[in-house]
DNA sequence: CTTAGGG
DNA sequence: CCCTAAG
């Protein structure tokens, strides 16, 4: 990709130039006044930054007391920067990355590759425009609220960095770009701001990145949560991404640099479990540092939500990502399901380069098309939607309060979630279950930057109802097992009213997939009388549907109304797609327990972009979805039937509900089988196609290669007889 | 809209 | 997967 080989030009110029500092004296020369200019600039925003934290210390006295803006004004940037840089460059180079996160980016002229490259930063409230030489930037500690920019240039953005004192925190600066790359991720005309409060961690060496936002914390409220984000200041384009906090508070916002990324040890050091418990509750939305949290009807989940952001020490700095890419990853072994929305704008210039082909895609599948990894900015946030239930009815007040007693006893998988009411106790005992939360998976959202908030507040609502209407079921979860019997009695299971069920949980799965996708936990001392869920077809049709309807709807009867099944695609795949949920140990603290396995977030990702999106939006590209085997066997055998050529068939044959799969994914597909099954096992990639299958490809492809040779020198013929019939006739005449 | 291929 | 040229 271009730009991806430009960005890494232009750190490998930095790199270069290091190395070969003997190289020339003028050279380094020029380099050293760089440096100093850079540190200058350095300082400067540091020095803003400290000037803005200060102010929210003093805004909210609890979170006072870090040394962090010492550190920062003294300068001890430097780390920092590096450490995003390079998991920048990581990032960079590894192309199926999503997450990315933006950092400060080049604004660079191909023809100083030499020259460490520059990102500029903008930050609020300063009129400068700050530069930080790459060199420059790397501090352990940086910490940077967030600021908004405006964007200055055509195609300036503003990088707003954040992070807090404890390290952990990092932000991503928004890149700048000069208007000759048009393809840089960082160009974007437009940022989208969502005000999300949340931390920023740097994944240490081996974890994947993320960027996360988090959003409503807690519990409860996945319409209030939303609501907000939406409220959250768009200010153009910009990928937003929040992750749900595994533990089912607000989490921070995560970013981390791709496995190899070297990250200042800080953020190893770092308990993470103090981290999270500072960050609880931490507000979602707030734009700014001014603003309040207005959603939140517990005070007392107010304040601590404050905390956090206050904090200048410890606490996480909420900041705003202009960025690109953020790949969620989060999920530890105690993740829950990420549930994330992710907001992707592009430029529209750039992106929407024709209009003919969006609607084309749109009109084909409801895929969420991702732009290439260019254009977009993400800011992401997540959202936790949790559904607070007592006694089936929803209940707000408790999610909020329960929180702070929260009682979390982690059985293998924490629990997110659901404390338990008595029960009623009668004859037949009732299990009272509550369910504290659930994490709604991740979501995939596109909507253009004209889009106004309404729209994206209905979009993101028509997600997520799609999500929880149709695209899910519900799994059970007992001591850290699933409980796959759908058959048994809660008391033959092990759940009764008398029993503690410290261990119970439910996730909430993406209906394809197959493998046990914990969403989220509860639990519960008393026992539930949530029905267990079934165990769906693999090719969920209708049927399969309404069983996912009434799992659901066990659950939240109140979204089952709005179920939107057909906003879901069908996928009967089951994205197999490995999640990059790669493992955050550090996400330790986490009450919320929660598994990830993989497909849950793929096939979750569909998108619920509304059908007739009012504008184009930018297009995107689709987003990945590696075929099963079992998709892969179905292609072969109705290639096998079929012949090769012949893909709108074999799609109605074979795929017919994969909405997802159109007759050229099927005819690509079949192409790289025909590929895959000539190389070498070693050189494949991917779930490994058995053996077998690859054999009937190479078969089938021969014999239909074969035919259709036969079929055109047969049509040859037949041409050619016609046109000397003709002929014939004419002579006759 | 489908195919077929290159990217 | 995307994009397009050709039917």
């Amino acid at each position: 990709m271009v730009l991806e080989r430009r960005l890494d030009y232009d750190f490998n110029g930095h790199q270069v130039q290091v190395k070969r500092r003997a190289r020339s004296a003028r050279r380094r020369a020029k380099f050293q006044r760089r440096v100093e200019d850079n540190q200058m600039c350095a300082f400067d925003l540091l020095a803003t930054v400290a000037g803005k934290l200060f102010l929210q210390e003093k805004e909210h006295p609890l979170t006072s007391g870090d040394k962090s803006s010492e550190k920062i004004q003294q300068g001890f940037v430097k780390e920092e920067c590096r450490d995003a840089s390079e998991a920048f460059k990581t990032e960079l180079s590894n192309e199926d990355c999503h997450r990315r996160c933006e950092h400060g980016f080049v604004k660079d002229d191909s023809k100083n590759a030499d020259k460490p490259f520059k990102a500029e930063l903008y930050v609020e409230g300063s009129s400068d425009i700050k530069c930080l030489s790459n060199s420059e930037v790397q501090s352990e500690n940086c910490h940077f609220k967030e600021h908004s920019h405006p964007k200055i240039d055509g195609n300036s953005h503003v990088a707003s960095m954040v992070a807090n004192s404890s390290c952990l925190e990092r932000l991503g600066a928004e890149r700048l770009a000069d208007g000759k790359n048009h393809n840089e991720v960082g160009n974007l005309s437009s940022k989208v701001e969502l005000g999300l409060s949340s931390k920023v961690e740097l994944g240490s060496s081996g974890s994947p990145d993320t960027i996360g936002c988090n959003l409503g914390g807690d519990v409860t409220k996945v319409k209030d949560e939303l609501h907000k984000f939406a409220k959250a200041p768009v200010v153009t384009s910009t990928e937003m991404r929040c992750l749900d906090d595994p533990v089912g508070e607000r989490s921070p916002v995560q970013l981390s640099s791709g496995g190899n990324a070297k990250l200042s040890g800080c953020v190893d050091n770092m308990p993470y479990s103090t981290l999270s418990e500072g960050y609880d509750n931490v507000p979602v939305v707030s734009r700014d540092d001014d603003e309040n949290f207005s959603g939140c009807d517990n005070p007392s989940l107010e304040t601590k939500s404050f905390r956090p952001i206050s904090h200048i020490g410890d606490q996480s700095i909420r900041k705003t990502l202009a960025a690109k890419y953020c790949k969620v990853a989060q999920q530890s072994k105690h993740d829950t399901l990420s549930n994330s929305v992710e907001v992707v704008n592009g430029n529209l210039n750039e992106t929407y380069t024709s209009r003919k082909n969006f609607y084309k895609r749109q009109r084909s599948e409801m895929n969420i098309p991702f732009k290439k990894r260019k254009i977009f900015n993400c800011g992401s946030f997540s959202n936790s939607n949790e559904l607070v239930r007592s006694g089936g009815t929803y209940d707000k007040k408790n999610g909020a309060s329960s929180t702070s007693h929260g009682t979390h006893k982690d059985t293998g998988m924490s629990s997110l979630g659901a404390h338990q009411y008595s029960s009623l106790g009668s004859k037949d005992s009732h299990v009272n279950l509550r369910i504290k939360s659930f994490r709604v998976p991740e979501l995939f959202i596109e909507i253009p930057e004209t889009a106004t908030i309404e729209s994206l507040k209905r979009s993101v609502m028509e997600a997520v109802t799609a999500v929880l209407g149709g695209g899910l079921r519900v799994g059970v979860i007992l001591h850290g097992k699933k409980v796959r019997d759908d058959s048994k009695t809660l008391l033959q299971a092990g759940i009764s009213h008398d029993k503690q069920l410290d261990a119970l949980g439910f996730t909430l799965e993406p209906i394809s997939s197959q493998s046990p996708t914990p969403v989220c936990a509860a639990d519960s001392r008393d026992v539930p009388t949530v029905d267990k869920p079934q165990p769906l077809p693999r090719y969920p049709s209708s049927a399969a549907i309404h069983q996912r309807n009434q799992s659901c709807s066990d659950v939240f009867p109140e979204h089952r109304v709005t179920s939107l099944g057909n906003l879901v695609e069908s996928d009967q795949d089951s994205a197999l797609s490995p999640v990059n949920t790669a493992v955050y140990k550090r996400l330790a603290d986490s009450r919320a327990l929660v598994t990830v396995p993989e497909m849950g977030v793929q096939a979750l990702s569909l998108l619920p972009v509304p059908q007739k999106s009012k504008r184009p939006e930018t297009v995107q590209r689709r987003i990945r979805r590696p075929f099963s085997v079992a998709e892969v066997e179905a292609l072969v055998q109705a290639v096998e039937k079929l012949g090769t050529g012949r893909w709108r068939d074999v799609k109605l044959r074979a795929f017919d509900n994969a909405k997802h799969r159109t007759y050229v994914d099927l005819k690509d597909k079949w192409k790289t089988l025909v590929h895959t099954a000539r190389i070498s096992p070693q050189q494949r990639r991917g779930e490994p196609v058995p053996q077998e299958l690859l054999d009937r490809v190479l078969t089938a492809h021969a014999f239909w290669s074969q035919h259709q040779t036969k079929q055109q020198l047969n049509k040859q013929h037949q041409q050619q007889q016609h046109q000397q019939q003709p002929q014939t006739c004419l002579l006759l005449q």
